[in-house]
This record gives structure tokens, sequence and C-alpha cells, in this order.
DNA sequence: AAATATGGCAACCGCATCTAT
DNA sequence: AATAGATGCGGTTGCCATATT
């Protein structure tokens, strides 16, 4: 293939598709740190990437943004809680990647379908009825125990090893799995401080030190919240770009409180995953589960006036 | 060892919805 | 109100690694 820089040179204006290499990585990376994660299109416009606003949307927030459980297995609750709302939501696979922390809704979408196809699969294997009546047992068994128990394999490859080992063991933190390159060099700053602001930033700023979310916490009390910049927001409470209802909530019903809480997750709009790198699991189970029903949403963006 | 099946995943496509003008 | 562009969503495809035959 050669050298991906002079690839996209040789192209001109056609659009490139197909797998990212790391130097799009951290173009894009870059972008989001100055911008935002908007204006996909400005990429290209741009002449930065060759790629579409949506192929640029689609990687940041499969595969680039922070806090995603990228190479991680579904665990047994991850699984009980996709089986569950599909039951109940249909193919709503970005409302039930808002109750999943960490996971996309591409991520939930191929989750099923794999273990829709493994079901497809046992179910043509599965004795026919009248074989299955000569023996049902065995017919129960073979189609009923992996499409709705199969235990999680646990911890089978060395990429989940490493992401497993970065979950901490009493707040459950989730980390970016380390991997040793720019772009997640750069994503790393983008986990724990604000890489942007609401105003575009020079790459010069784009390094440390950025103040650590408590210092930003006492920096910015609740009444001055407004004035934190949409674009930290949309990074660290996992807004994506058009979530300007979601954000209205801040600062009294977080973003990354997600709308999950209280056992319901049909209230609430796109995106809004818990941020367990803020929030960690449990953080909130010692108050009433119903605590958040009784708080009033607050006034969207464009009423803040 | 080679061929085939399977699982997992990244990314594209078309359509729907939202937002700005 | 109409329109275009941007964004979001769900379905689908194709690639690659691994397991099985």
């Amino acid at each position: 293939m050669g050298d991906s820089r002079l690839e996209i040179l040789d192209i001109g204006d056609e659009i490139k598709k197909g797998r990212w290499n790391e130097e799009e990585d951290e173009v894009l990376v870059r972008h989001v740190m100055k911008y935002g994660p908007r204006e996909w299109s400005s990429l290209r416009s741009k002449g930065l990437l060759q790629r579409t606003g949506k192929s640029c949307r689609l990687r940041w927030v499969n595969k680039l943004r922070p806090n995603l459980k990228n190479g991680m297995r579904f665990s047994a609750e991850e699984e009980r809680i996709v089986l569950e709302l599909q039951g109940k939501l249909g193919n709503k696979w970005a409302r039930i990647a808002t109750c999943l922390p960490g996971r996309t809704d591409n991520d939930v979408k191929n989750f099923w379908s794999s273990r829709q196809k493994r079901l497809a699969r046992i179910l043509e294997r599965a004795p026919s009825s009248s074989e299955a009546q000569n023996n049902t047992a065995v017919g129960v068994l073979h189609v009923d125990v992996p499409a709705v128990m199969e235990a999680p394999k646990l911890s089978s490859s060395p990429l989940e090893e490493e992401s497993l080992s970065s979950l901490d063991n009493n707040s459950q933190m989730i980390k970016i799995v380390p991997k040793p390159n720019l772009v997640y060099s750069l994503l790393d700053q983008l986990d724990f401080h604000p890489a942007y602001e609401k105003n575009p930033v020079d790459d010069s700023q784009l390094q440390f030190p950025f103040p650590s979310i408590p210092d930003l916490q006492q920096d910015f009390p609740p009444a001055l919240a407004t004035e934190v910049s949409k674009n930290f927001l949309d990074v660290f409470g996992n807004v994506d770009a058009s979530d300007n209802g979601n954000l209205s909530q801040f600062p009294f019903v977080p973003q990354y409180l997600g709308p999950c809480l209280g056992g319901s997750c049909s209230s609430g709009g796109r995106g809004g995953n818990v941020n367990p790198a803020i929030f960690p699991d449990g953080f909130f189970s010692d108050f009433p589960a119903d605590i958040f029903d009784h708080m009033e949403p607050m006034p969207s963006p464009s009423e803040w006036g």
C-alpha cells in the first residue's frame, strides 16, 4: 500500500474508504480536541482527511471516543441487559447502548447479530421436532442454554486481560486500553483533561498541564456550570454533537448520570452514557432510585439566554 | 497442512431526523 | 415555510483471525 499520506494526496478529491490508519486517527483526534465532536465535514472541506463527515463521526463514536470498552467481551451483566432491553425495546441499539457505559450502538448491534447467527446455527443443527420428541432433554439443552444462559468467557485474549486490568478494583473506573502510539497519548489527554474550549485552540496548547477533573469541579461550581465549554461536556459527558437537549440538564442532572438511573432507559434523548471515569459504578446506589424523577429538567441551551 | 466454518468486528449505505439559513 | 447540509440510527457487508474438520 505504501505511505497512506501519499495515498491521500494521490487520490485527489476522491473519498477514501475502508480501514482507518493511525495518521488519520491522529488528525481526527486533533480535530475533536480543537473543535469538539462536531463539524465532521470540515475535516474534508479543509483537506485534512479524504473521508466523509459521516465516516469521521463514526470513527470517533465507535473507536476513538474516550472510555470505550474496546476489546472487551460483553460481561454476563451486559449480556443480561441487552437481552432484557432488546426484548422491551426491539432493535433500538442506540437506546440500549445508553444503558451500557463504554458500549456503542455498533457494539450492541454486533453482539446481538453474532448471537443471533449462533442461535440460528444451533437451531439448524438441533434435532427436528420429531427427533426432539424422542429426546426432549437434549433438544432443549442444545437450543436454550447457549441462547439464554451462556456463561461469558473471561479474559480470553491478551488484549482483554489488559483491558480488565485497567479496571480499578474499587471504583470500576474504565480507562482507555493503552496503545503505545500518538493517537492514544492524545486520547489520554482527552480522557482526563479539557483539551479544547469553546473556541478552537492551537495545537501548541494541546498538551499538559491541564487542570484535572476535580480541579475543574472546583473551578466551575454548579452555578457557573454554563461557563464550562460545551466541547468539554461533549467529550466527558459523552454527549453527541446534536445533544443540546441533554446538555441542558447540566449541572442539576448531569449528562453523565445517563438516562438509565432510576431504572428507566426510556426517558432521555440520544447518547448519554454514564461516564464511569467520573462516577464509578455504585456511586449513585446510595441514593433512592427515583431521586432524579423529582428533578425538573433544565431549559435547553437556546433558552439559557 | 489445507480447506472450510465460524465469530468478531469495522465500516459503509440508505433513510430519518435535526438544525441552520 | 422551504431547503440544504449535518448528524444519528439501524441494517448490512466484507475482512480477518481463529477454530474445526
